[in-house]
DNA sequence: TTGCATCGACACGGTGCGTGCCGATGCCGG
DNA sequence: CCGGCATCGGCACGCACCGTGTCGATGCAA
């Protein structure tokens, strides 16, 4: 799963990031199609063996990369207003989503999930359910300070909120722009805000 | 695009309903993986021209094949209360989604539709923006009879209820269960029902 | 019956995969 | 300082699939 945590031996590190570099400038090039174990070990001048003795897989390798530029961008740390944070945080990620090389190694990992259910599971783990939780603990602070309905059960409006984002990004021609953030905020506020 | 729709000539009609039923067998049997353009044409008995012939690309088979079994299931025909509906309608689509041979298929043009911009138009296009534009009209309906606010744009309301399920059955290992659909549903109706 | 599009079949070069086998390179312990 | 050894780059293999080309045959339609 992580290819260079396990060891850092001689000058195996390096390589490893190196060879992480060159996957990220595959994927702003050559997007998808370009992406293969071939093509790398070609560009970084190495042998395949060296590629997988430290990911199984493209796939692994992917997953691996995308933690290096994709490093969870939802940090919220203002104290504003909720709607207005989560506007900020979802406008800066999917600017970022948007930005090579993160969205064609998004894509990448996305299309490799749907032929392989352990790229599945740790597509999810590993990114997904990090910003449904970051999300569902922001606006289950805006509760604890009477923002929005104390009574609510955000769990599902957490994975509404970034499913919705994700589905736009990723599946269909539609850029995530401000007016379909501010659309899903309003529609958010008006089902949770204690404030009419 | 479509395959037999543009000449019913002589044994080519016949032959194309075939190699369709013969990819969906496949995308049951073995996945993403095990639809290839020889494996069609091994098991349907038939030269590699004879696909090529009817559709240039893989993805344009597995949309073709998708618009057999996927016949936008969404008609929202009955007249009872919104939210009844909806749920039924998504309880639905989302059990034949995760029943092979859709599920499979559907998946495949996915992982296609992330190398290949023309498949993601397509996709969008042709299943998508159905599935979006049937939840507006019955949801609009909903409006003008008084059950919803008549002042509420539902243009993303319904983008976030499809793409929210959209992105539950394909991008994570959760099934679309009644309750992420009562969840779903719960948010909605608390932001725009107009009776609480 | 003739003409011709479609058919199955086979073969081709190209590319990527995953593995195996080299000889060399450079680090680490003794 | 040197021996031992894991890692290295390079090369080749068999396999699978792609997309195209070229056969001769098959069967519908004029």
């Amino acid at each position: 799963m992580d290819g260079e945590s396990t060891a850092p031996r001689r000058r195996g590190a390096e390589r490893t990031r190196e060879l992480l570099d060159v996957i990220l400038a595959l994927a702003e090039e050559s997007g998808y199609k370009g992406m293969t174990i071939e093509a790398v070990a070609r560009r970084a001048g190495v042998g395949k063996h060296t590629i997988y003795r430290r990911w199984s897989s493209i796939a692994e390798l992917l997953l691996d990369a995308l933690s290096h530029v994709w490093v969870s961008d939802l940090d919220y740390r203002s104290d504003g207003p909720v709607r207005e944070d989560l506007r900020e945080q979802f406008l800066r990620s999917s600017r970022a989503l948007s930005t090579p090389p993160i969205g064609p190694v998004y894509r990448a990992v996305i299309a490799e999930a749907q032929s392989d259910p352990a790229v599945r599971d740790a597509l999810y783990n590993r990114f997904l359910v990090t910003v449904e939780q970051r999300t569902l603990e922001r606006v289950q602070r805006a509760q604890r300070t009477g923002e929005l309905d104390a009574e609510a059960d955000l769990q599902f409006a957490a994975e509404m909120l970034s499913g919705t984002l994700y589905y736009r990004a990723l599946l269909t021609p539609r850029p995530v722009d401000d007016a379909a953030i501010d659309g899903l905020l309003d529609m958010f506020m008006a089902a949770y805000a204690t404030e009419p």
